[in-house]
Order: structure tokens, then C-alpha cells, then sequence
DNA sequence: ATTAATTAGGACTATTTTAGTCGGATTTAA
DNA sequence: TTAAATCCGACTAAAATAGTCCTAATTAAT
């Protein structure tokens, strides 16, 4: 429970080591793959959702590759989790929205303070603050 | 990710509805798993857990049951977690032990960043925080 | 034009984690 | 003695995560 996830730890290798660069350099996914070890594949798919969601721009093609296009301070983390993750887990209700027990269910209030901590945290870091070099 | 397990829901029903009576009162498992709708099983597992960590004390034979013995308040949230789900999950890093990259590693701190981020919160929630009434 | 390097993306399998079940043992109030 | 409760290990099922495979589209370099 409460473990990111290999594709966020992916992309937050691959956003680090674009930031090391100049930000107009293009970076590749083979690139970054074999550097840090990763699975060509998976690296591949994640980078496509950061472009999807034009975090980066991918440019095709032979010394292609994909360079960061927006600036990390301005990401929140809840929103990076749910571009690469779908929609966040930890706000679901467990239980089915047809559950009919919505009223004398014990949980519903303790649940949702957790799930708003966890919220409220990562509503106030940034891909920045994750991802900064000092 | 960032999703607390059914077993963690559970304990937190169980001692929620444990909060509303006298705390000399015995609970049973069956009253809560009927009450609740949660397989007995699992919620009989879960409260042994919390007996063995001496967040409840559990009375054996017909009209046993368990009552808290432990003031909420007391309790982090990350020690909660733990009793429940074992050593937390997201202080682990992600790569083996023997990862042969560790100098290498672009990910490591920002890894360690969120990880920290979570357990710094957790570490300031009690369990009276999330299970108290109003 | 052709080739090779790159991103794009769907379908699939494997692995791990979580959830749940089963069978029995121990304790103890009635 | 019985029945209701906790205790506990071994097992199965389901879901989530991780990883693989294959093919298409784009484009710089030759």
C-alpha cells in the first residue's frame, strides 16, 4: 500500500535526467533506458503518456526524441500521478457507488480523511520539488 | 497506487465502531463483519493483528470480543499501517539491494522524496485523527 | 527512393500483491 | 458438555502491476 508505482518512478528517471539538460535537447527513450536499466517498453508507453499529455514533445524520426515543454514547478504531483496512473486510486470509495449501505457504513469519513491527506500533500508538491537536482 | 487496502478499511471500521461504546465493552468480530457486510475471515485476522500489537485486547469465549485498550491519539498512522500491512511498502527502494546501478541511480532521491513526504504526513496523523467521530 | 532510427500504440502474458476461503485448534461462559 | 468466541496456518481467487511482442507511422540521413 502507498507504493509508487514503476511506470512514475520511470518517468520521474526520465524528467530528471531531461532536466539536466539544455531544455531545447532531445532526449530518447533508448537513451534513457539503457543509462538507467528500464524496460525499453514500458519507458516507450510512459514517455507516450507525457507527450499525450504534453509534458513533453515528442520529435519522430532518426535523432529524434522528446524534450520537456512545460515548467515542473507548474505541475502539481496529483496531477503527474494521474496523467501516468488514470484517475487516483486513493480518492475511489472501495466500496461500489451502488452500495447500499452509504449509511451505516463506519468507514466512508476515515477513509476519505486519509485519502484527503494524501490529496492535500501532493496538491502542494510539484514535479519540481520531486525532481530538482539539490 | 497511493491506495489503502481493505484490511487497513477494516481496522478502521472495527475501531471506529469500538470508539462509540464504553471502552470497557466487548465487540466481537461477528458483530462488526454483520454489521458491516466484511468476511469474517479476513476482519478475525485483521483484530488479531491488532491484539498482538496491543491496540485491543481480546476476551476468548462465548460473549468475548475485543475492546480498545490504547488511546487513539497515541497511535501514528505509520505505526497503524504497519501493524496492519507490515514495514511500510513505499519506505522500501524500489530496486534490490544489491542494484549494481546505486551510483548511477537518477531516480533514488526523488524516490526518497515522495516516500518521505508520505510518512512525514503519516507520522503526524494519529489514529484519533482519522477514526474520531466529528 | 531507401534505409534506419525513432515515436505510437494495441494485444497479449507473467508476476506480484491483495483479497478471500477453509479447516481446524484453543479458551471459556453458560 | 456445549456453543461462542478468539487464534492461526495453509490454501485459492481475483485484481493490479509489470513486462513482452508485434506492427505502424514518421523522418533524417544517405
Amino acid at each position: 500500500m502507498l507504493k509508487i508505482t514503476r511506470k512514475v518512478e520511470y518517468a520521474l528517471i526520465a524528467l530528471s535526467q531531461m532536466q539536466m539538460k539544455r531544455h531545447t535537447a532531445l532526449t530518447s527513450v533508448k537513451e534513457i533506458s539503457t543509462q538507467n536499466d528500464i524496460p525499453y517498453e514500458i519507458l516507450a508507453k510512459t514517455m507516450q503518456l507525457l507527450a499525450r499529455a504534453d509534458i513533453v514533445e515528442a520529435v519522430k524520426g532518426p535523432r529524434g526524441g522528446y524534450r520537456l515543454i512545460i515548467d515542473p514547478s507548474q505541475i502539481k504531483m496529483t496531477t503527474f500521478f494521474e496523467i501516468i496512473e488514470g484517475p487516483m486510486g486513493f480518492m475511489d470509495c472501495s466500496f461500489d457507488s451502488d452500495c447500499e449501505q452509504i449509511q451505516s457504513c463506519a468507514i466512508r469519513t476515515p477513509i476519505q480523511r486519509i485519502n484527503d491527506s494524501i490529496r492535500d500533500m501532493f496538491n502542494n508538491i510539484s514535479l519540481q520539488d520531486i525532481t530538482r537536482l539539490s
